[in-house]
DNA sequence: CTGAAAGCGCTTACAG
DNA sequence: CTGAAAGCGCTTACAG
């Protein structure tokens, strides 16, 4: 079997003097095997190297060991380097992670809708969506085909409609919302990204809902997310270079390097953050821990996320099924110098 | 074929009356089929949504159009979070991308040496490993088990054994010590990271020659790459705490949180940079961009280097053979704030 | 131009 | 306890 490629089981049997069937039993330690012949054979097995191959055991139950994730955000731009690095890469890394712990291979994929995705891509047990668009046709051609998958938040368009994890977004704003007003904030403005997703919808509903109960005109400002801290003048321009009895005293963005954008543009403006303008974000960046002042933010949790969505792509592709709407992990306020005024 | 799964290429034959033969010629453009035969099942597959399995496929000539990507760095911390997360994203976003517009899906393996792997992980038709340590295991498993790999750097104990791309990190090391030394820089000081693979190895050899051409003691430290920016305080207590006639007036860390971390402690003692003490980074970090001031870097382009990296994966893959060791691209000088004493 | 047959490397009833 | 046979879903000589 040193003759071309790997060894196969057929190799092993010979070698051990055995059937394929016994080499695949006591490898597997399925059926029974007399415990001697189990030994040589395994002993063998290792001598040669041999290893069964995933793609024909996978052939039987056609499942591979194989999961797919979807950043659905990164699709938008030519590049995986967009807003919101911070967040997507440790997604992606805890769901590599995750997967391997429990047996599974994790693929990175970047859109399977295109017409030339490559077949490997449609092979995965199951696949994870995070962020999924309203009608997002991912999960409709994922539904087509069969392929088991849950999404992590709502297609806002169908909620409900398939397994889903709810990121409670209206809980994530509104334990923001009440930070800023313990300390201190009037009146708050919140900057959402412009992708119609379940996070960026769900805030927007919360922060006018908070508005009106008391009795103010929400104000909410869309910028696309590859604006990344760019967004920054955009933004003051719009909030706080009007008059001054309708400027926030805080500014939520969801994505943390609008925030960092925010706070330099006010300072630009001879803003004192916190004391003339709280900034905080939803979803923290890097520059959020190293800049002046320091930005609070909320840890949304992705790793732990990623290992929730992990568990339940896994338990789809095993064929079972599971309740919906699953749910995220509790986020966590990371309160630093941006909102504290003392 | 609707009860259970999805359509085979049987389900595809039955329905328009032909054998699984001709459904393959058809959909593959492969032998001969008269053209209103291959149409009428071009359509019938489309109609019940028939897609070849990558499986079965993959079974022919072991090869199911996966390949893998090893972030060597990554591992020796439990998190896909370290340092230098700026580049290795890039590069898993990068080798993702350019994996699928090849015809490829791209798995993010941690360790494909854990004795727990998944067989899927070991399916993969090409491995490519980002800066093996030296005499780095995962080499040996994956050539021990004739998966064909290239290596991104190559393995320090093992130059030329293998398929790899030579990083030249003498002649990026050179690019930022010349700019340095222009810049008016006396005393120049290196950080490395302390794994030991190829880039930090040449590095510190290109610094000590550097530094014995000039008749200088090279000034030369190692800290582990996962500090990030809490490297600043220990690497200021070594290089600048000490006699003024010893100090650097220049120092070069290879990761760009170190870089950010050394620019914070060199204020913090009073030092003005770049006017005392000029700072560089060889692989950038968003910190240094957002930094005052900001920091001057390479620009290591790691999703050229992803796509070529790629590219000879699969020529691999494929069967082909490929000349070694191959380059990376060349690298940018990003000249910022912190080397331009005006 | 079309299809029956063999085979890719395994696993899994089933018979001995 | 062991193994021959069938089958997973395709592709690929080869015969008709």
């Amino acid at each position: 079997m040193q003759r071309s490629g790997k060894p196969t089981i057929k190799d092993v049997a010979r070698a051990a003097g055995v059937s394929p069937t016994t080499v695949s039993h006591a490898l597997n330690g399925k059926g029974t095997v007399r415990r001697e012949t189990a030994e040589r054979v395994e002993q063998i097995a290792a001598q040669v190297g041999y290893r069964p191959s995933a793609i024909a055991r996978g052939l039987q139950n056609s499942r591979l060991g194989l999961l797919a994730l979807v950043i659905r955000p990164l699709h938008s731009l030519d590049t995986f380097l967009p807003e919101g690095v911070d967040y997507f890469l440790r997604m992606a890394g805890g769901a590599s992670l995750a997967a391997m712990d429990r047996g599974y291979s994790m693929m990175l994929i970047d859109d399977p809708t295109r017409p030339d995705v490559p077949f490997s891509a449609l092979a995965a047990d199951a696949y994870i969506v995070t962020e999924p668009f309203e009608n997002d046709p991912v999960l409709t051609l994922l539904s087509e085909q069969r392929i088991p998958f849950v999404s992590v938040g709502a297609d806002p368009a169908r909620r409900g409609a398939f397994v889903e994890f709810d990121e409670s977004s209206e809980q994530q704003a509104i334990t923001m919302l009440e930070h800023l007003a313990h300390a201190g904030a009037q009146r708050i403005a919140m900057v959402t990204g412009t992708d119609r997703n379940d996070w960026n919808l769900g805030s927007q509903e919360t922060m006018r809902a908070w508005a009106s109960a008391r009795g103010q005109r929400p104000q909410i400002l869309e910028i696309p997310e590859t604006d990344g801290e760019g967004a920054g003048e955009p933004i003051a321009r719009r909030l706080l270079d009007g008059h001054a009895d309708e400027r926030p005293d805080a500014i939520f963005c969801l994505t943390g390097r609008h925030a960092a954008g925010v706070v330099t543009a006010a300072q630009r403006r001879g803003l004192q953050v916190p004391a003339d303008l709280m900034v905080a974000a939803a979803s923290g960046a890097m520059q959020n821990l190293t800049s002046r002042p320091t930005v609070t933010t909320l840890d949304l949790h992705p790793e732990e996320t990623a290992k929730l969505a992990v568990d339940a792509a896994i338990r789809l592709a095993e064929g079972h099924t599971v309740s919906t709407p699953l749910s995220t992990p509790e986020v966590t306020l990371q309160i630093r110098e941006s909102t504290t005024r003392s």
